[in-house]
DNA sequence: TTGTTAATGCAACCAAGTTGCGAAAATAGA
DNA sequence: TCTATTTTCGCAACTTGGTTGCATTAACAA
């Protein structure tokens, strides 16, 4: 069975909380990555930090968001339409800015070797650069 | 002027102590990656781990050896012989196994296409899956 | 409406990495 | 080889990202 939620169809056992739907709307509508330091400041009057990392991963393991490391080895965020479609099934790479740290999910395709003697299962891919705004 | 360093031509500024002398001997002679964890480890009743960040800090900036994250987020460092010759002048791939956690460079190369209005300075590439030893 | 179960807040904790400072060691130059 | 200078080291205290345990609260199925 299926509980009525908005956006996301692959809502599993996740209950509707209000601090859960704060969370999604945050993602909602847009493929901008974000830091869960970013996350917890900005959701510091709202809810606790233990809160804002459970339901990240509660929503993680739902398929609704992915995460990834970015180039400082923090852990980012993301929901973007990409991954909905093809719930996750495999991961693309993410560009991270130099200038103003904003991270975007790139939906291109890179290639990889296979590599003698290994078994390569998956790739984490960060380009690192100007982005848009910033690349003057 | 050039110091007299048995092994590496491009040590600066960095004094031979016996701290670094061990440390350096920890990356002679292979290719394989070690997080900072590890070395703290290792070299925990040899010298305080403070001093083993602050010598992994001047080898890399001294170019001798090189630093990327592992799949969590953790601080890896390798002398690798490409690096050597190209002077880290370009960044290669690195390899994670899931089994062992052992972390190698590769000397593939990664083709990355050019991203719309973006600039790309640089790459940080990981393939996470089974190393040699652990893909029966 | 109520019983069950998941989610939250809070405080305490852990681990990686950093900082400041006095003491010790390495080097350059005499 | 001795000395002055400067780097490096050890230590303790700290910062930050992230986790855990537990009592309380909120969702929701029936």
């Amino acid at each position: 069975m299926q509980h009525s939620c908005t956006n996301f169809v692959f809502m599993g056992i996740i209950r509707k909380t209000k601090a859960v739907n704060t969370v999604l709307q945050i993602f909602k509508g847009n493929n901008e990555a974000k830091s869960v330091v970013y996350l917890i400041d900005l959701l510091n009057d709202k809810m606790n930090k233990t809160t804002v990392y459970r339901i990240l991963d509660r929503l993680e393991r739902d398929g609704i968001i992915h995460s990834f490391n970015g180039k400082d080895g923090l852990k980012w965020y993301a929901n973007c339409e990409d991954c909905s479609l093809s719930h996750h099934s495999d991961k693309h790479p993410h560009f991270q800015c130099t200038e103003c740290d904003k991270v975007e999910c790139l939906s291109v395709e890179i290639k990889i070797p296979s590599i003698k003697n290994h078994k390569v299962d998956s790739s984490d891919i960060l380009l690192i650069g100007k982005c848009e705004a910033c690349y003057v």
